[in-house]
DNA sequence: TAGATTTGACCGCC
DNA sequence: GGCGGTCAAATCTA
């Protein structure tokens, strides 16, 4: 209950301290001569901060009253009961398949939206962008007409926060050097922005087999290179329950020093936004560029920034991001 | 030794 | 019945 209540507190920082920065970068828009885009595009992230701080409270608010009547899906692996008593066999199984129903009729309500990370790296060496969260891979699949398997994570603090995001990752078949990661639910845990040192994505876990590892003095050059696509179909909005409480799912980078992360990519919820560049912050946001294209953003880093992602996944991952090599596990 | 990954099996949906 | 998604035991790793 109280962890309960501590992480809502903490979302709740984030999601305001997210807001105040969209502010300032609106108020930077206001006075400059941003394209229109970049304006609404901010306008957009502002309200949706309010909402989800909003929501925030009010769930917090009745933390108590949320945790005694949530469904069997918010507690789907403690059908063990808490005091160890033996259940009937009968009893057990019917809990366990209600509960089991429970649980998918509301995965199937969770919202889902797909992002495509492209990482681009001369020399052989690429890996995507942590999106940071902590996952853990819970199941790969071969599909049926998919050259590479499809990896399934979940979000590490499932158990500990009742945090019910899962993503899936699949290679393309087309390019390799593009990953297609369906987002499923929201994060509910409070551990995207804080600075525990994680590990290796699931994108870099796919691309973990290289045998020529541990080459730290060609990390940068290899990151200069990076690149990376993100494309947001937001799907299934229709299905959610009333309010949306929407996270954006982020590129984050930590920067050394400094005790929170910086979003590096940043996805909407509609395609709406028309191209925009120059999306420069006088807050925390690292600067970059945004062209995009129906939907399709391409972000591109300038040196510096490339550079604070290296010394972030550095410090943050012991899988060097700079490093890696796709497998040829054909 | 705890936590993460792998992988075969299971289940529901189409 | 095939396929995708998830579970969970076995295995690996730090």
């Amino acid at each position: 209950m109280e962890s309960t209540f501590t992480s809502a507190y903490m979302a709740l920082i984030n999601e305001l301290s997210r807001g105040m920065d969209h502010t300032k970068q609106l108020r930077f828009h206001l006075y400059s001569t941003s394209p229109c885009e970049a304006r609404d595009f901010l306008l957009q992230r502002i309200l949706s901060s309010y909402e989800k701080s909003l929501l925030i409270l009010k769930s917090s608010g009745t933390a108590g009253q949320v945790e005694a009547t949530a469904p069997p899906f918010y507690t789907p692996e403690s059908s063990v009961s808490v005091d160890g008593s033996p259940r009937s066999e009968y009893l057990n199984k019917n809990f366990k398949n209600q509960e089991h129903q429970d649980t998918r009729k509301k995965r199937k309500q969770l919202h889902t939206w797909t992002e495509i990370v492209r990482v681009n790296s001369e020399n052989g060496l690429e890996g995507p962008t942590d999106d940071g969260y902590n996952w853990r891979k819970y199941g790969q699949k071969d599909i049926l007409g998919a050259k590479y398997p499809r990896s399934y994570y979940r979000c590490t603090y499932r158990r500990l926060q009742n945090c019910w995001a899962t993503k899936q990752v699949q290679r393309s078949d087309d390019d390799p050097t593009t990953f297609e990661i369906t987002y499923k639910g929201m994060h509910t845990c409070n551990h995207s922005a804080n600075a525990v040192p994680q590990p290796a994505s699931p994108e870099k876990q796919e691309l973990r087999h290289n045998p020529q590892s541990h080459q730290p003095q060609q990390e940068n050059q290899m990151l200069l290179n990076f690149q990376a696509n993100n494309i947001v179909d937001t799907v299934d909005l229709e299905k959610t329950e009333g309010p949306s409480l929407f996270s954006f799912p982020s590129t984050y980078a930590f920067l050394e020093g400094e005790n929170h992360m910086f979003p590096i990519s940043t996805l909407v919820d509609d395609n709406h936004f028309g191209p925009y560049s120059e999306f420069i912050s006088e807050s925390n946001y690292l600067p970059y560029q945004r062209n995009s294209f129906e939907g399709a953003h391409n972000l591109q880093y300038s040196e510096s920034d490339i550079a604070a992602i290296i010394s972030a996944n550095a410090s943050t991952t012991n899988s060097p991001i700079g490093s890696m090599e796709f497998p040829v596990d054909l």
